[in-house]
Order: structure tokens, then sequence, then C-alpha cells
DNA sequence: TGTGCAACTGTTATAATGTTGCACTTTTTT
DNA sequence: AAAAAAGTGCAACATTATAACAGTTGCACA
């Protein structure tokens, strides 16, 4: 639950999973959930890279390294992973990413790629603040926020057709 | 382009679908794009209430009054009447909703009510300025922003399972 | 006025994404 | 050890979206 590397940045990625499955082991241990063999490779294969996953993409890898899945397995991982804050759906890409900001309660705000296809999470205190407000003028009760931002990131501004 | 009524207050609606249908002639006429009169029943259908309708459920409607439609049809339609800003899709529904504030060039927000089903669009400029200047402090290039909050509306708050 | 191009439409087929239901196994609880 | 709860495998199916291609319509321009 440290500082990430920014997923466009050429960085150790195998600490950033390393570090996603000890979290998620921490969280789930603290939970009594249970991360069972299935779960925490769905997870693993979902922190592969920085960009997101579709369910049928983690299913063709898990059926790759011969395991006998079907969709349902995918979707009851990634459902359990869901729940637990460990992966977000990014629903204008149908496609799942590992939780950069595990135990910390919040409205994550993605900035999508559409150069490289690597997804930012971040959380922003004053954009939470505004959508709050926003809502809130109209007498309307928040439960769950979709804030995702498609763009171009910095490592694709200059230097095109990156990855 | 006038005031809107709230979606989950009692209203005349037929004046919803008349001013929109107006409002996308217009539009259509100054950018010199063609509302053909499938193009404008979909957007007719899309509009008869303020819950977002799904491609499918357009597709049997215009099934249901004898038109021989198929997918790509509807696809089709909603594509165009996307690109000029007619309606828009909800990505965390798979829906697609009658622009409120047509013409005006924003970054909608959405407050989608997880009991009675409606959708209330609005543009909230201090949102809009605080997700820019948090896309700007990581140098991200900002193109287009999905914001879809889900919970309840003033409506089902207190008047429990609302039309 | 026709003729050629671009945009639009119809149709078939198929791809991609997500869910249901049920039998069976494993883990936890008592 | 028995009962209950949680998890898994599996088959079928439902929903959402796109591809490819042929035919048609509207419009600019000779």
């Amino acid at each position: 639950m440290s500082a990430r590397a920014l997923p466009y940045r050429p960085h150790n990625h195998d600490a950033c999973v390393s570090q996603a499955l000890s979290d998620a082991r921490a969280i789930c241990q603290q939970q009594s959930a249970r991360l069972t063999p299935t779960r925490e490779r769905v997870l693993e294969l979902v922190w592969q890279s920085h960009k997101p996953l579709g369910a049928y993409d983690v299913l063709a890898k898990l059926t790759a390294e011969g395991h006998n899945a079907a969709p349902p397995t995918v979707y009851r991982a990634l459902d359990f992973l869901q729940q637990h804050g460990l992966v977000h759906r990014i629903a204008s890409l149908n496609a799942f990413i590992g939780c950069a900001h595990v135990g910390e309660h919040h409205t994550g705000m993605f900035l999508i790629c559409r150069v490289c296809g690597n997804v930012l999470e971040l959380t922003d205190a004053s954009v939470s603040t505004a959508i709050r407000n926003a809502a809130g003028a109209e007498v309307f009760r928040a439960e769950a926020v979709t804030l995702e931002v498609a763009g171009v990131c910095p490592g694709c501004q200059t230097e095109p057709n990156h990855e």
C-alpha cells in the first residue's frame, strides 16, 4: 500500500505485482475472505501489466496454463476481487485492472491512454469533493462513482505509437 | 435548448420529446447532417423516458412497429446521434439516453437512480475544472470524460420503489 | 438531365461480453 | 462427525456489439 510506479514509465513491474499480491493477502486476512488459488492467480494475471484486461483475456491465459476454466470461473473471481477492492472494472472498456490504492476508501479516477493502453489510477480530493457537492446539490445520494478519462498519456504525446 | 424538467418529477414528458426533436433538427441542419427517418425515430424512442434504453430495447420497439430492423440499424443510428451530441451512452449500463444539453460543449455528469432507473444529466463547472486539473497535473491530455454516479434520487429516498 | 460519388440502409452472419442453474467439493461452524 | 456455507466445474444460454457486402438513395456537378 505504498507509492506506486507510473504505468507508462519503465519500472520493475514484478515489484508492482508482488506488492499487489502481498497487499491482497493482507486485506483478505483482515476481512476473513478467502483468497483461493484461482482468485490469486486471476489477480496476478490482471496485474501483469498496467493495461486493463478483458475477462476473456484472463480466461485465455488460464486456459493456456492448463487451468480448466469457463467464463463463470473468471467472472466469479473478478467479482470477488472487485468486492474486496483489489481490482476495478473499467466500464468504458469492459475490462479490469488491478487496484493501485488498496485499502484506501476511494473514488478512483482512471486516466486511460488510447495510444498505449495504459491506465493510471489516481485519487484527487478536489475531484471527489466537487462530485459529492454536485450530487448533493441535486439531493442525490451518491453511492458509486465511475470516472474514466480517455486521452493521451505523457509518454505518448511526444513519442508516438508506443508499446 | 432551454431548461429541462427534472426526470424524477412529474412533468409533461411530451414536451421533453418534442423539444429534443426540434433541437435535433436544428443541430443537424446547422451541421448539414442528415436526420433521416430511422435516426429521428430512434432518437424519439430513446427520449420516451428519462431511463436509459438498451440498443436491443430500441430494436424491439422498432420491430414492434413494423420496421424491418436488425442490430446494425440501431447501432448505426445511435452512433450517428452520439456523434452529433444528441444522445449519450451510459457505459456502466450499456444503454443510451437523450442528451439534455444539446449544443453546449459539455462534460456531462450522470446521476443514475438505482431504484427508479431515471437519469439526470448535469454539467458542473467545478467538477469539470477539478477533473481537468487532476488530469493536467499528470500531464495527461484528456479527450473524453465518462462520469456516472449511481445512487438514489430524491424521489426514491423517501418514497421507496417508485415507478 | 443524367451520371457518378458518397452516404445511408438492409441482411446475414458472427464476435465479444456476461449470466443462470445445478451438481459436486471443500471449508468452516457447531 | 454432521450440518451449513462457501467455493468450483460445467453446460447452456442471454445480452451486447461488430463485420462484411450488396443494394439504394440523395446530392453535387458537368
